[in-house]
DNA sequence: CGTGATGTGGGTAACGTTTTCCGCAATGTT
DNA sequence: AACATTGCGGAAAACGTTACCCACATCACG
């Protein structure tokens, strides 16, 4: 036994005495509508339990959607940003749909594609991948808000973190600590355009720029992988098998930091004693006690908060000039990073 | 410069020299249309770029749009289902769209009446608490796969593992390693239906019958707490309290054991070597080689590929009798769980 | 008392598809 | 030769909403 028919803006004009444009106005807290109408417009809308179709509504005007693409599922650091996203959207009439990409472009192109042929009102991507010039064609489509990816547009609003910045302040600390011999690993980039944009690019830069403004240039040392646990893995690996070995780490991201955590148990070491080991982003893996990994907040909540803020005010008019902002991350001092304790150099594990 | 006009199925028919119908025909590959006829209209949509209005297309038929609701987003477990979901829809032309959700009942029913609302073509929902009733509401609306929850209904097939059989298996594993006071954190539940209905439930029933079975009645000694890091922290700091100390503590679910091993760190303690600890879930925590937990896999890959069957068959048959799919579970070893060493007991820390 | 302004309500044409029908031609069947 | 069948293409009516107008009443103002 299925409900027969969804009751239409029509039943609910029947049913109230008015024409459907007064419903529609209702529903909408439009002008046009007399407090008297409101109340009996109202009164049969709750008695018919009747919902717009968001697919009519889509048709003419707003579908009261909003999409986010999220490159991955398993970083809780995009988990936060999307309770930031959801609270701020908390009020208002505005749904939020998730897509989850599987961090390639064509990938990229098929969700922000298919969020406009779903008529969304609004669009976040997250960390996206995509040539700049994708975006900006999704961007003269659609509302669109792009987070956690550096560069002006006319087209879209941008919230960052200031990775240039985070980098050094994860330097400094490590410097503080009485380290040198400071490694890095990064998410390997080549794309020119994508150097200049991408988080982890910058990451790096700001690690080589706080590395030599200690005048530790001849220590920069960078393992090149993927911002994978795999990647932490596998690039720690490489810097293990140094001729010498470096007493701090650096990884781009947590995730990146479980990996080296992974190679580090396998090899027999631990951090901090053997390795000062520093992360990204605060997951909870970085919190979770037994872990406890010393890491930079760059405060996932406040980026989903700004970037739902500026959607809602982009949607409002979309003509206003694109707003850039830069959040300024903190450093999370946690267990896997101390004091460098000098003592003899063991030789490195051979192949 | 703002995109002019959005393509419509007009203008590829006017390209193309046919009619809309036509046109519809064959994005739909419908009965009537000739291959030269194909050919032509394939060769204008190309050209053209045209992608169809998911708003239109609503209206009248389908939207190719699948939902996918998610109590929350990060427990990592989720995010397996959603690749064997994704994985099983590669090939069709639905587009996954997911909404994560408060994990309460109003939330769940947001989530379920905007899906609904937008016309999805078909939804899964995923370990959802809402009652029975909204459920069978949801499903004679749309078709509908429920993922881990229990219980046989006429409007919605289901697809959930054998948690009965999986607490079994923790029990006999731990056993086997000589254990007998064998604890367990489970998540707190009272309302009778989800009681026959919840995962969580039933693996506190398998864990009461297979302890009976063992001869360890006497030694059933259950933490209710809820299925959350905290939830696992508070309960471990219950069992660690009792006159005598559980040597083993079965954790309903990963993200429990991970707050039971906060507790134990804090406490001074490690597993495997204080207390044998097994999870339940298999998810990228457990994997993590500095944690090692041992812990069931429940095979969420394999239970997202068999909701997206299930609901596509369901969506092309409507009234086909419903399925349940129930998944065994296996367990997987690693380094949390050790022989039980008879040693002197140690007083319990003081509350 | 005429003339705008203002507030309120409704009629109706979109919006872009799919679906239901109908017609025509070609082909097979008695 | 008459008739059913099949294949193919198109015309037109939905689908449920919103946007754009216009109509009417009321009110203020000179």
């Amino acid at each position: 036994m299925r409900p027969s028919r969804r009751i239409t803006i029509v039943d609910v004009a029947r049913h109230a005495g008015v024409s459907t444009t007064a419903v529609s106005k209702v529903m909408r807290n439009a002008y046009g509508a007399s407090p008297e109408m409101q109340v009996k417009v109202r009164a049969a809308i709750e008695e018919l339990g009747y919902r717009p179709s968001a697919a009519a509504r889509g048709l003419r005007g707003q579908t009261y959607t909003i999409g986010v693409m999220l490159p991955e599922m398993r970083n809780p650091f995009f988990a936060d940003i999307l309770d930031g996203v959801t609270e701020q959207l908390g009020g208002t009439d505005y749904q939020v749909l998730m897509a989850a990409c599987c961090n390639d472009e064509p990938g990229e192109a098929r969700i922000t594609e298919a969020m406009i042929d779903r008529s969304m009102d609004g669009v976040i991507l997250i960390a996206p991948i995509s040539e700049r010039r994708h975006l900006q064609k999704v961007a003269r489509t659609v509302p669109t808000v792009v987070v956690g990816r550096h560069g002006h547009s006319p087209d879209y609003d941008t919230v960052t973190d200031d990775d240039f910045a985070g980098a050094g302040i994860v330097v400094d600390h490590l410097v503080g600590l009485g380290h040198r011999r400071i490694a890095h690993i990064e998410h390997a980039e080549r794309n020119p355009v994508r150097l200049k944009e991408m988080p982890n690019a910058l990451r790096a830069d700001g690690y080589r720029h706080a590395m030599q403004a200690h005048g530790l240039g001849d220590f920069i040392d960078i393992a090149s992988t993927t911002y994978t646990q795999r990647g932490g893995y596998l690039g720690a690996q490489q810097l293990l098998a140094r001729p010498t070995r470096p007493t701090a780490i650096f990884a781009g991201a947590d995730i990146v930091a479980m990996g080296v955590l992974d190679a580090l148990t396998e090899a027999g070491l631990s951090a901090p004693a053997d390795i000062s080991l520093a992360g990204y982003d605060d997951t909870m893996f970085a919190a979770f006690g037994p872990i406890s990994l010393t890491t930079i907040d760059q405060a996932g909540h406040q980026m989903g908060v700004n970037a739902a803020r500026l959607l809602l005010d982009r949607i409002a008019d979309r003509d206003r000039p694109t707003a850039q902002v830069k959040l300024s991350p903190t450093l999370v001092t946690r267990r896997t990073t101390a004091e460098l304790v000098p003592r003899p150099q063991r030789p490195a594990a051979a192949g």
